[in-house]
DNA sequence: AACACCAACTCTAACGTTTTCGTGTTGAAA
DNA sequence: TTTCAACACGAAAACGTTAGAGTTGGTGTT
């Protein structure tokens, strides 16, 4: 087992002092071109690489960015941070991922342990259970020591920092809107609890394109589910007695609960009632019938969060003032939409 | 904007010395009381904690873990991470994943970035250009520089050290035996090319089922796929041609494709066809069919790898010899598999 | 011969922490 | 009064690195 040799032990086997191994690998030309060359040589044959500990102690910063999301099983996250590891590793940082689990006190954890002198910097998507709590003093605390903050998807107004969204509303909107020009006049809703951000966003955009098209909102067929793991059970109940032509829901899994729970009622997807979810992911594709969905470009939303994050380690963004980054959605119309022109 | 606080700012402000900070932050009892509530209620109205870079340095040990795998937006490796953080977090350890997307590459800076003090060990999957290359030197490096390496799935049998894998030739044997039990005879497998190793042993496994039921093994009803991307046609082509009553994929994107392509074909699964992919996801629970898969227990393998590593770095394990654990796959018999007592 | 200057180094401090060893003050035993 | 332990604290080194400020010894100028 032979350790990683340092720059210490490089200078007492060539008999020269560690500041001369240093500049020499350096290139500085305060060192001769004999030593340099056989400083470089003994280096290489050794494999020296640099201590990142030592450098970060030594520059303050690590080039570490780290990302706290409230769980990795989720395609949209891990999307996203596929996204923030491209950035962060074509300008040279590295990534340390947390999870916080939707728990409040493990975000608080995460956080305080990252800060101190882990990482450069924060990208971060709030846990469920601290925007039920309404308390960012943690965030904020990080903030005040002089860490960027870059929030994305599920972000406080509160706290002030660069955030990237996607227009939730606007991404609802659109999805409604198709469906009414498909003719769809009953459309249920399947939502979250309001306290998630962007249940919230989203049923805002559903209700404001039923309205905008002058169709009554109905709040018979409007479903908001606060247990998850039981949404199944809750959808085809509340299916069961509902008069209705289209479904949008806030998510995949509503979605694929609704075409179950509808297809077990004896509807057919896209016949008798359409169904648009929200998050494009690997379900969506494969589904059958193919789910139409609001794509949220995670990816994209990843890449602009790290390079946000970026240019402000890097002081390339000198003013005090935050910028929130609205990524646009796009609507992909798959099979589970019955489309106008197909009953032509 | 209040930067952390040192020992040394303490220090400073309470006119005593920085050891007297530490061993008073410590409850040594080298420092009076007195001294002690002093620096304590200080240090807790600053809120100090103690920077991680500088404990890592002066401890040699960073108490992070490197998880490097192929790729996250990745069922499996979603869940296995969450095993990994858990068991992490819970002995306090933090994590930090790089991605190599399958480059060889890129897995080998990602090493040698995290080998430079980053952090303690590595749990890590191998890409599949490594495999392909069968060039394992960086991994051998980092472990003869001392570092504990746990390999698992993707694991390199000429590399010496733990891991973690499923007995990936038996999860397939029991599925293939499942629906030789079934009644099945013509059995269809659809798998990726040899050089990765989990295709290989998986296609084995179906081959042994076979042989231990006599029923000989005919090349034209097996399908290796090189370009995941367009297995879609890939698989519809292959079907076109085929007399087939069972499907066994070697995961799950295959299984689903199988299954489309079969549906498109006129054929109805289960009756007319059975199928069983590999790997539990998102997408086999939701699909209609829902598939019948071999679980490959992701969360409990990163456990194991995350609890084997830490046994390592903290010299619970004396002797040299490393483990191979062999984790249990269970079957998972959904809707996609015509059962024999349906029949009835 | 005195001086300046340059090349090619070495020394030192610093990043924030812990720990070993040293030291001055007290109070009590001899 | 001397001696010595106990107490309470400080100094310094160490982890690995870098950058700026010294320090040499030799050459060239006048």
């Amino acid at each position: 087992m032979k350790r990683k040799i340092t720059l210490k032990q490089i200078a007492k086997e060539l008999d020269v002092s560690v500041s001369t191994v240093s500049k020499a690998l350096k290139d500085s030309r305060e060192i001769s071109i004999d030593t340099k060359d056989k400083v470089k040589a003994f280096a290489k044959l050794y494999n020296y690489k640099p201590n990142n500990i030592a450098l970060s102690l030594k520059n303050r910063k690590t080039k570490t960015i780290g990302i706290i999301i409230p769980e990795i099983v989720h395609y949209f996250f891990t999307t996203v941070i596929q996204g923030i590891e491209h950035v962060a590793n074509e300008k040279g940082y590295n990534v340390i991922i947390c999870l916080s689990n939707n728990s409040f006190d493990k975000e608080v954890l995460n956080l305080e342990f990252l800060a101190n002198g882990s990482t450069d910097g924060f990208i971060l998507s709030v846990a469920k259970e601290t925007q039920q709590k309404e308390d960012y003093h943690h965030i904020n605390e990080v903030i005040s020591q002089g860490m960027p903050v870059v929030m994305f998807d599920r972000v406080i107004d509160e706290v002030i920092c660069d955030k990237v969204i996607i227009s939730d509303k606007h991404g609802a909107f659109e999805a409604v809107q198709y469906l009414i020009d498909q003719s769809c006049k009953k459309i249920a809703l399947i939502s979250t609890v309001d306290y998630v951000s962007v249940g919230k966003l989203r049923t805002e955009g559903y209700q404001e394109a039923l309205i905008t098209n002058d169709i009554p909102i109905n709040p018979e067929l409007i479903l908001k589910i606060e247990d998850v793991d039981h949404s199944e059970e809750r959808i085809e109940a509340f299916f069961s007695d509902k008069d209705i032509d289209a479904v949008f829901a806030v998510n995949e899994k509503f979605a694929v609960n609704a075409i179950k729970a509808l297809t077990k009622l004896g509807k057919k997807i896209p016949d008798d009632i359409s169904v648009i979810g929200f998050t494009d992911g690997v379900v969506s594709k494969s589904f059958i019938p193919s789910l139409s969905t609001v794509n949220q470009h995670g990816e994209e939303m990843g890449a602009k969060a790290a390079s946000l994050l970026i240019d402000r380690l890097e002081d390339k963004v000198h003013e005090q003032s935050f910028q929130t980054t609205v990524l646009n959605t796009s609507l992909i119309i798959r099979d589970s939409v019955k489309r106008k022109t197909d009953s032509l």
